[in-house]
DNA sequence: TACGGTGTATTACTCAATATAATACACTGG
DNA sequence: CCAGTGTATTATATTGAGTAATACACCGTA
């Protein structure tokens, strides 16, 4: 699960790719809080990336709470990946709508999707 | 749940907007099987956007077999939904994944993921 | 038959977002 | 001091999205 790891796809913007990576691994626990998080730089060079877009996405990342930054030290992964503002749950809604919409497309039934639900809250760590 | 009251925002690429608004009209049930569906020039003009734009999507819709066209008569939404190929649980991965983060970031428990699955389940009729 | 509406295709242009490139500065720890 | 860090700036190239203007073949109907 290391954040260099990633291939990056095309069809997405990279900066959105690492953000989402980041998130993941975050939440996933395979990054804990405290835990030093890479600096640009290393980013850049593992990815073969230009570090001004790994910047973007380490912006995004600190407006989210989810990484602070150390001037002249490096980043590190915060304690609490924050109390919510109230703009989020609409997020929420799309990814559930998204989510519906897929699952009757596949003519799937409530029940299966049910269980991939669960299938998928498992592989995160609490 | 007409396809034409869709506002676009910004953010998004107009052509996704309306790809996800037809899909979801028919899936729901808004648009049946065998409906006349919104012809491109009529979808431009009332939602004052280049025919280009909504042809790109109604292009990407065919190609789900969502809808199907006649050449001089018009567009007609499809029987089934279509039988799916095999890179489609991919997409379902997708959007499992990215609801999961979104509620882990949220700090919601299971119980009420599953709560508010069930609910934008229920939206869609059978 | 003529006409209007339909799907479809082509070419060209503008514009914003993305990504890269090359620097520069202030800070920190060893 | 020095290497590594976050941060900021300016410039350029590339890509995708959207618009614009046509054009063609097809269908139903008057």
């Amino acid at each position: 699960m290391n954040l260099f790891t990633i291939d990056l796809k095309p069809g997405a913007p990279i900066y959105e790719q690492i953000l989402y990576a980041a998130r993941k691994a975050i939440l996933s626990g395979a990054l804990k809080p405290g835990d030093a998080f890479p600096s640009v730089r290393e980013i850049a060079a593992q990815l073969r990336i230009n570090p001004n877009t790994v910047q973007k996405a380490l912006t995004a990342l600190k407006a989210e709470g989810m990484v602070e930054s150390l001037p002249g030290i490096g980043n590190r992964v915060c304690d609490r990946p924050e109390p919510d503002d109230a703009a989020r749950p609409a997020q929420l809604d799309e990814a559930l709508e998204a989510l519906v919409l897929r699952a009757r497309q596949l003519r799937l039934d409530l029940p299966s999707l049910r269980a991939a639900l669960q299938d998928h809250w498992n592989r995160f760590n609490d």
